[in-house]
DNA sequence: ACCTGAACACCGTTCAAGT
DNA sequence: ACCTGAACACCGTTCAAGT
């Protein structure tokens, strides 16, 4: 009925999307490292190259993933309630849910896979992230600027060390108290 | 002059090692990701499927490489003075000093690129790496047992921003104090 | 024992066509 | 425009020989 198909539009529809999806499904399945774009190519049902018709290259497809990543923390630190009083350990527990829940996205985030400085798209999206946890810990009567610095290192500091699997899930949460 | 060479020899002496230190150049000069095993073996002058001779795969090369990386983080950290006074803030700078200096290798050791368990020398020097640390909060009057997580946490948090090129090293120097 | 050459089943990426 | 098949230059890993 649309005049013109969505821009990207091939005859499965949006391959562009269907690519991401089905990159996403070998992260969660695979992790990063793992993730081939021909095999991704096949679990969309095209060719080998296609992909190269929608991403540069495979790096760019995984820096899409990435700020995919980055989207959906921020989110969850969106949906944070603005209590003022608890609110920078409401937004650490966010932090670390999101790092054991979505954990092939949080390696892939800060693996060093991708060099963020390649992909613009992909830097703003961690430094809006980033963002609100700063404006947060400002909020809160922080008159060190270095302060929101150490509570975000502590917080991401834990969340690295669990899905490292060097420390378990509950003692990171157990440290935020 | 001795009696026997020493295990692992070969016509060029010791190639175990000549591997170890080819694959620490390429790890610095490129990082983990581009590090192949068949340019490990040109480089140390040997057929593409010697080196199976030494590691049983890459990701056992790997683990070595990163077993390295942790004894080197422990050299660091023993070296610093026992002052019990600033100690636990001279071991976090050490710690970050380590980070910045030898960037590939704590990309490496904290990449995900490695399963841990899957190599238990590697998982044991990085518990001992852990044990200084742990220690030096503990002497300090922690009573809490969360507050010696909490500092590792925080410089280690520190050193992966850093090393993630999100914030600059004198920013994670200065939030140390 | 230690090393080699050939082989297998893959990769990412490029290119010349096809519709 | 979008997709394909063939091709290039690689991989990790295995195997049957060679000394």
């Amino acid at each position: 009925m649309s005049t013109s198909p969505p821009s990207g539009a091939y005859h499965h529809g949006d391959l562009h999307r269907a690519l991401l999806e089905a990159a996403a499904r070998l992260l969660i399945a695979n992790g990063a490292a793992a993730l081939t774009l021909r095999e991704v190519a096949r679990a969309a049902g095209v060719s080998h190259n296609a992909p190269y018709r929608h991403f540069a290259s495979r790096q760019a497809l995984l820096a899409e993933l990435a700020t995919e990543g980055f989207d959906r923390l921020r989110r969850r630190l969106d949906d944070v309630a603005p209590l003022t009083e608890e609110r920078v350990r409401a937004l650490g527990r966010a932090y670390l849910r999101f790092a054991v829940e979505e954990r092939p996205y949080f390696l892939l985030m800060f693996g060093g896979e991708i060099e963020k400085s390649a992909f613009p798209a992909l830097a703003n999206a961690a430094l809006t992230a980033y963002a609100i946890l700063e404006g947060a810990v400002e909020a809160e009567g922080g008159r060190d600027p270095g302060e929101a610095l150490r509570a975000w290192a502590l917080v991401h500091g834990l969340a690295h060390l669990v899905v490292e699997r060097q420390i378990p899930p509950e003692a990171a949460f157990a440290a935020l108290g």
